[in-house]
DNA sequence: GTCCTATGGTCCGACTCTGATCCATTGGGC
DNA sequence: GCCCAATGGATCAGAGTCGGACCATAGGAC
């Protein structure tokens, strides 16, 4: 860490108060929802790919079908998704149908400055502490084949296709930790990171400066070397904190 | 970090997997109990205390308030709670009472040695990244004063409440990096960690030098030296994590 | 062409959870 | 001593969710 990222005076957090948090962020359709969209625009399931099928999705939603299948028809709606039947039907993502008319599917909770700087402070922690740890263990073909692939996808994607393409990069750094329970708290963070951004513009400029970040990071991460992929995504990350901290003031 | 914590080979995980996980761990009740009881052993709330009244609780727990009572009921039943009614009566925790004769009130998964790697993981990241945060940012007197407070209660505690007097100090260094998102998830991993713990025998020995590594800790927080509170938490956290690993093979 | 199988589509009875309303108890203020 | 306020206690109608059974569709195997 190179720096204090907030500066402001140290606004207290009392753990009862978080202790007591909802226990439930919505009912069982809109959480569905949530994570299905969730998946696809974390680049999780593919444009043009199949998601399990509702039996086999429901279960391990832990939901039951006709809740999921209320959630699945809401997205198809919206464009996001394409259900077909039949011997090798089953739920298709769109390519990318962002410009879907009508309601617009989510209703964002209100962002205020304290809930920016939860967001930034989760994100730092998380992915620092999973970069370091992914450069600290010994590196299969299988994952630094699977690393490399997705370097080159963020290289090779177009601009509206970024977003999805960095996402799956930083998750599939965050999978060499064969921490399922990081993977998981770091997708999350990263979705509500994603939902931030949608509120700022983004440039050629940054995406370019980006690609030499990824690249610094997946070569330490090669090499094994923690320190420097750490401070290698300090500094990425230093850039869309930057950029969010000055556009949402 | 010092050292490779896991050195098996890589076991690879799928995001799509992670993306796809049960949306709730439970029915409502179940997780009611669950909270209320998270609160009690991490010393949220302490004993002799009283929660907040049901109404307000369910109201912020998003449950209603017939779920939320079956939960307290059954934790009342179980000899944790003391319900009393009138004018200035609630609910309030009592003292100790883990002997309680009956079912054992919860029924742990089962723990495989990858979830275990999975918690001891999620857990460093976690508070090796918020220890550091908190070493980086200004102290306030109220802070200092609830930290030190805190410090002092482990070192008081006896050994049958020495667990949630260390938790509590973890949880109050949490605390100061004013990310309540933060707190929540090192609120989450501690509590299976404990429930790990649950399992092994606790040692005066481990005690003792425990309490180095914390007054080593909050010296370099209150220092604000984030990276010798970092190596303080990383080999204060090793004790466990090898204490662990050594009698859940 | 017929059948089989994997998939989505539909419905129903049972259970869970909610939101609201009203009751019961207790101690303090006046 | 009476009343009030803050708390827990109880009940009910309705919405949400579940699990399971059965139907519809399409493509492949033979």
């Amino acid at each position: 860490m190179t720096r204090t990222p907030a500066l402001r005076a140290p606004s207290p957090v009392d753990s009862a108060e978080v202790a007591f948090r909802p226990i439930r962020s919505g009912n069982a359709f809109e959480e569905c929802v949530e994570r299905v969209l969730s998946a696809i625009k974390l680049g999780l399931v593919a444009s043009g790919e199949r998601l399990p099928a509702e039996r086999d999705l429901a279960a391990r939603l832990g939901v039951s079908r006709v809740t999921l299948r209320d959630a699945l028809r809401s997205l198809a709606d919206a464009g996001w998704l394409d259900v077909r039947r039949g011997r090798h039907g089953g739920t298709f993502v769109l390519e990318r149908s962002r410009a879907t008319p009508g309601r617009p599917t989510r209703r964002r909770p209100a962002l205020s400055i304290e809930s920016l700087e939860d967001t930034l402070a989760l994100r730092r922690v998380l992915e620092l502490g999973a970069v370091e740890l992914a450069a600290s263990r010994p590196l299969g073909k299988a994952a630094e084949a699977a690393l490399l692939a997705a370097l080159e996808d963020t290289g090779s994607a177009r601009l509206d296709r970024y977003r999805i393409a960095d996402s799956r990069l930083h998750l599939a750094v965050i999978e060499l930790t064969g921490a399922p329970s990081l993977v998981a708290a770091a997708a999350d963070v990263r979705m509500r990171v994603n939902d931030l951004l949608d509120g700022i513009p983004l440039l050629q400029r940054n995406i370019a400066h980006s690609e030499e970040q990824h690249a610094r990071i997946v070569r330490a991460i090669r090499r094994g070397q923690p320190n420097a992929a750490r401070s290698a995504m300090s500094e990425h990350l230093e850039g869309t904190t930057a950029l969010l901290r000055g556009f949402l003031t």
